[in-house]
DNA sequence: TGAATAGTGTCTTTCAGACAATATGCC
DNA sequence: GGCATATTGTCTGAAAGACACTATTCA
């Protein structure tokens, strides 16, 4: 039967099953690619990741991290992004690749890898309802190996913050220094001398004063600024 | 012809033309994996990186980086260093994961992806003979984009050894601080001042004496370091 | 005026960088 | 002794860290 099914709808990118058996003989596997996303923000002062919950067996109703398969003629980036844009209708995010699991389960030869990417985004509102943002310190039941999975991006997202601006990917295009200052004490898990923080972000020069000011409660207003290009710096 | 061909000889182990067809309507790819490995050595004062003459076309006689196709059942950590068993006869050598290239080939889809590893091995003897040692500063014709891919390497191991001990992968289990000194003096191509090194380093207290002392020309002996635990550590 | 956050002055400690001296082997 | 590399002493300036002060808004 589906012998049938394969002739009929055979595209030119999709492998033969002649050129898989071949591949196996010469020791060469073929695999799907799953396209995981570890989506932080910060959210009442807290790290948050967005996760999603199963509805399927196996570990029906745990957590995991969401992901999507890898298709011919998309980039990894392009897969990754694309989740973004189902969630929140946009791609504004800071993202980067942290690492490739491919681990085969032993017994039976696992086909699938799984690539991780980091991704950092200002706080957004969620189209979806199956998702839900837990803070990184109190996650919920977790399917699979998905908890270790978090507390490395977790640990990469901590070890980047300590020499470079990643942490500006959580922040709006203009921001306060006192934000900012925030963004790194909840990173990096320790409070931040705020002379100290004024004067070494600044004296860097990657900052530039917009001219506007936030007046925000009962103080003294304060400086907005931005970035003076993208991405993210070395400090 | 080919229809029989995979009714024979099904495994368990690879996936059926079913399901890939039916992964294609859900828009999922399979692919092959191509472990490429970045093989960086120090010999006569440069580094050098380990490179494979092409024999077939396309690209035939230019030079490539090392790589194997990942199979069911192996991890990808394995399958790296099987490749320095066949080169080298021995597997010891530091190993990291560095990039996943999974940009497609708009036209047709590509079905490779190639994962970079970077391994540093103390100079070691070649036994196969297709194989060559090529400074990175002068490298010969290289197919494809593997010229980018080599860059990429170097600037990373560069990177991690401005605030490593990685370029230990480059020494034996013994060595002399100025033998350390000048590993990092290569990888980072500028010349350190030998006090404020020394210093530095044993600061950290991560190396301890050996007790031996390598007595080598006209001069004064040297002490022999080590590192008191394997892999490597931040300085 | 008081509460709250923004922004600055300045001292101390630590560390990176530079230069130079002494030590110990072999010929 | 002379050469070559190993090892140590010490000065200087820059940056990190700590503490305390002044500034500006609103209620």
């Amino acid at each position: 039967m589906f012998l049938k099914l394969s002739m009929n709808k055979l595209s030119s990118d999709i492998p033969s099953q002649e050129q898989i058996l071949k591949d196996r003989q010469k020791g060469i596997g073929w695999y799907v690619l799953n396209v995981a996303t570890l989506i932080f923000t910060i959210q009442e002062d807290r790290l948050k990741i967005l996760l999603e919950k199963r509805t399927a067996s196996p570990e029906e109703r745990k957590w995991v991290i969401l992901g999507k398969f890898l298709d011919y003629g998309k980039t990894l980036e392009e897969t990754a992004q694309s989740k973004l844009q189902e969630i929140f209708g946009s791609t504004r995010a800071y993202l980067e690749q942290l690492y490739l699991y491919g681990d085969p389960d032993k017994k039976i030869g696992k086909k699938v890898l799984t690539i991780i990417y980091l991704l950092l985004v200002p706080n957004g509102k969620i189209k979806e309802s199956n998702l839900q943002w837990f803070p990184v310190q109190k996650l919920p039941v977790m399917a699979f190996d998905n908890k270790e999975i978090i507390k490395y991006g977790c640990q990469r997202l901590q070890n980047k913050a300590t020499n470079t601006t990643i942490v500006a990917g959580f922040l709006p295009k203009k921001f306060r220094l006192s934000e900012l200052q925030k963004a790194y004490e909840i990173v990096l898990e320790k409070s931040l001398n705020k002379r100290n923080f004024r004067t070494k972000i600044l004296s860097l020069g990657i900052l530039k004063k917009t001219g506007e000011m936030e007046k925000k409660g009962a103080h003294r207003p304060a400086m907005l600024y931005q970035f003076k290009k993208e991405g993210i710096s070395l400090i």
